[in-house]
DNA sequence: CGTTAGCAGTCGCCCTGTCCGACTGCTAAT
DNA sequence: ATTAGCAGTCGGACAGGGCGACTGCTAACG
């Protein structure tokens, strides 16, 4: 175990590198750290942190670098820290004045949170476990070509287009539409079957097409999630080099992003931190992430930033905790009733 | 004026240099351009070239590189190639297969220009010019809170959340719509204004709603484009130096791209290709944009390429010529109209 | 026993000089 | 007009040396 002062020096050296960059040296440790003790004290205290497998050297006559078991034993021992009152407000009311839109708050969210911690935030859509339709809408384009607009609870609206064989009439389309309406409400995918007696050709089309949407929103795992802040974490130096930039960037296009980043499995409402090799994937195994859930049980979303090991995690832990309490609050509102009264 | 063998000499130099990014010697063209001379003829070939600015030198004992009137010049006497047939088959193929839904379609066609020309591909959304209301509708997500869907003509589909100050009703809603449907069949946002009449508050609320959501999607220039290819354009050479891929993340991040992009006027289903210093954007005053309008005259968008300089025109120009007649073909179905087959 | 001063040793960085290879420019011959 | 040949130029790779920063160690100190 570490005395109170080795575990002090470490954190001058994480929060140190953080803010530098740059290998941490004794005597910038002795002068700088708080404690009136010569660098050559200092040098001993760090003999026993890089033993023990908290800091790194780059050889051996450089300053130490935090490793990954560094930085941890640096942010489990963070004060629980909350964002400054006026900068929650100042949050909040940039988001009363937004569109009212699920896509606006999201978007707005990423870049906000991009902004702050200087770094690239992702943020996904929330996510229903059974998505159930609405109501069912059936627009005429064409003879032959219709609009199917599914509105789902959330709420999610759906739009897909329909080619028939022969002639549809906009009556026709109307007459169905109704048809699905007083069957379909509130039902899921899977409640569907039973439901589609006595229909017309052309009805069993559209209930097919319906259903086929329905079961591709439910398979989907992420929609494309919101990302914002490459332009900044390109600044951070650890990216000067191609070849990292190269990993993140390809990453962030296959789309796969979240899916790598995401642990296993994330409390409600806790803030996650990920700090390198503790990473799944290895084109971010020189990363952090800091990553909570948001939203309500049946809709659920992902909110986080991905930065260099050397982030401000003193920073963005709370900027991340609050905005995700933001989101919770704004997708709550949205079910609100509607969540309570069909959940029994 | 160029002889016919200057000419040969550079098209061999600008091939030559896009295949291996590296500068051009004598040498390498007295052997390898198929013109029987030794390579001091050559140099005084290219000394002429020199003169007249058709290619540079990194300085005084090096190869030659081309530039920007070099490649012009180039590609104003390329041939009018066609993608061979059994691709454009392939590509037509794959686009009968996918979901029938305009963002798909785009998706793809930006992934596949992408793949083919291994550059960034960009695929702006057909604009309309006015957008016209096809279908409102109104659902009831709590008291309070209801859900406009607006279908335009086109078809797209436009959302927005709207909150009354006092409980509305799912049949006062309905009422609603209804009216709204029956005037504002086929209208714009300038012809809405005076069918306003006899509204109780709410519909005033909802026809608001309407009025702005419309005047929105008319004055956004361009939406978030489609975009693809990012991870194989850092791949190139000219973009290992970290500053150049900097500028080009955050030109894509800020979302002007396009605007930075389009030259003023694009000719109807013509390709451009606007080679470095002729592009309006400083940050991409080293790249190329290979670009082109689809889509029909009520409903056109753009389909381009952003790659070096150095990038393989001559696939990269037919690629784009015909994907751009591929999406046309598309668009046109959707408004019913015989899509206008490009003369060439 | 913890702490300290001092000194030797190590290593990266930068600057310099040198050599080598690639290519051009020029000139004189064909 | 074309060519061969030669001198000149430039960048890149490499090695050596000085410099600065920092550590590791040791011996002395309270």
């Amino acid at each position: 175990m570490l005395t109170a002062r080795t575990k002090l020096i470490l954190k001058y050296i994480v929060s140190q590198y953080i803010t530098d960059a740059a290998p941490v040296s004794s005597q910038n440790v002795a002068q700088n750290a708080g404690l009136s003790v010569s660098s050559a004290t200092v040098r001993n205290e760090i003999a026993i942190l890089e033993q023990e497998g908290y800091v790194l050297r780059a050889h051996t006559s450089a300053g130490c670098i935090p490793s990954d078991k560094g930085y941890r034993l640096y942010v489990d021992s963070l004060p629980n820290l909350n964002l400054p009152v006026e900068r929650q407000r100042l949050l909040s009311h940039i988001f009363m004045q937004v569109e009212k839109e699920v896509d606006e708050w999201l978007k707005l969210a990423a870049t906000m949170l991009a902004e702050m911690s200087r770094n690239v935030a992702v943020v996904a859509t929330p996510k229903q476990n059974d998505c159930r339709i609405k109501y069912v809408e059936l627009v005429s384009l064409q003879d032959r070509l219709a609009l199917l607009v599914l509105i789902l609870v959330g709420p999610k609206v759906k739009q897909k287009l329909i080619s028939f064989d022969a002639n549809v009439s906009q009556a026709a389309l109307t007459t169905a539409a109704n048809k699905f309406n007083e069957s379909f409400g509130g039902i899921t995918a899977r409640g569907m079957n039973p439901q589609l007696e006595n229909l017309t050709p052309i009805e069993k089309q559209i209930s097919d097409t319906i259903a086929q949407v329905m079961k591709l929103e439910d398979e989907q795992e992420f929609e494309a999630p919101y990302l914002d802040g490459l332009h900044l974490i390109l600044k951070q130096p650890e990216f000067a080099g191609g070849k990292q930039m190269k990993d993140l960037i390809e990453l962030v296009e296959s789309r796969t992003l979240l899916k790598m980043i995401r642990p296993e499995q994330l409390k409600e409402h806790t803030v996650h931190v990920i700090i390198g090799s503790e990473n799944k994937s290895a084109a971010i195994q020189n990363c952090s992430v800091i990553i909570s859930q948001y939203g309500i049980p049946e809709a659920t979303g992902t909110i986080g930033v991905v930065g260099p090991t050397r982030m401000a995690y003193s920073n963005t832990i709370p900027s991340v905790h609050y905005l995700s309490i933001i989101l919770t609050e704004l997708v709550g509102n949205l079910y609100g009733k509607q969540a309570r009264s069909s959940s029994n």
